[in-house]
DNA sequence: ATGACTGACATCGTCAGA
């Protein structure tokens, strides 16, 4: 008996619920979609998805970020922003499920803002931290998934697709990711594949795709229990290739 | 040196994204 749940970057719920429907319609096994970037208030959420019998929990704003769940079975709120991130940008919704409890992340990218958008950035990795400790000592089976806005590695991005500078790669946005290794956790795509080349973004400008200048910031960080139980991970690169589609794709964990 | 793509908006140029 296995378990999937998977993390999608939607850029616009509004203008692509049609794709996340067909999505999920083609991956049954899947019981639990977390979306960022909904780009709309909660209430604004499309029905389409309730109306279809799945259940949604969705913490939105006005024009920018919000996240959401999508799940096939009944799923509690645990809380609707990261404890100790003092910021009131809808960037953080975490729910349990069948005793396993998902944090459904979208990191500040950092570029824009200065000096302060940077500070914004590391004060979110400081605040999963925290959070991280708090969930490792309930001592119950955790997930954070989500858009990192991080390449944790230089091989996680395609030569030239960024510049040296870049927020994405700063050695504060990776200090924050590795310090999540550090206390326990598991990148779940890098647990299984090691090596591989494996991006989850491409830009839209310059021809990207086509050129595979990805970048790998999409991720599943998962608890110790719940990496021990770790089974397969799928990046889904097809979805990019389809008719207006989102700028990132979908990653699917399974685990036993 | 510039513009490139896309979405949202107290839209028709500007900001944010990454």
């Amino acid at each position: 008996m296995s378990f999937s749940f998977a993390t999608w970057n939607i850029n616009s719920i509004r203008m692509r619920a049609h794709l996340v429907l067909e999505w999920l319609k083609q991956h049954p096994d899947c019981q639990i979609l977390a979306l960022q970037e909904i780009k709309c208030e909660t209430e604004q959420f499309p029905s389409l998805f309730e109306e279809e019998g799945f259940h949604c929990l969705v913490k939105g704003q006005k024009s920018y970020n919000g996240v959401a769940f999508i799940s096939r079975t009944p799923l509690t709120l645990v809380t609707d922003h990261l404890p100790g991130f003092d910021d009131p940008a809808a960037r953080y919704i975490e729910a349990s499920i069948n005793g396993l409890t998902l944090g459904n992340l979208y990191l500040p990218n950092g570029n824009s803002g200065g000096e302060a958008g940077f500070k914004t950035k590391i004060s979110f990795f400081d605040a999963l931290y925290r959070r991280t400790q708090t969930l490792l000592e309930a001592g119950q089976p955790f997930a954070f998934i989500g858009d990192y806005n991080v390449c944790p590695h230089d091989r996680d991005l395609a030569p030239g697709a960024l510049s040296p500078d870049d927020a994405l790669t700063h050695p504060k946005s990776r200090e924050g990711f590795r310090r999540l290794l550090w206390a326990g956790l598991t990148d779940a795509l890098r647990a299984l594949h090691p090596d591989e080349r494996i991006y989850s973004f491409w830009d839209y400008q310059a021809a990207a795709f086509q050129r595979n200048s990805g970048l790998r910031i999409d991720h599943a960080l998962l608890s110790p229990t719940l990496a021990d139980r770790l089974e397969k991970v799928v990046v889904d690169r097809e979805e990019r290739a389809r008719e207006k589609p989102s700028d990132h794709v979908p990653l699917i964990v399974t685990v036993r």
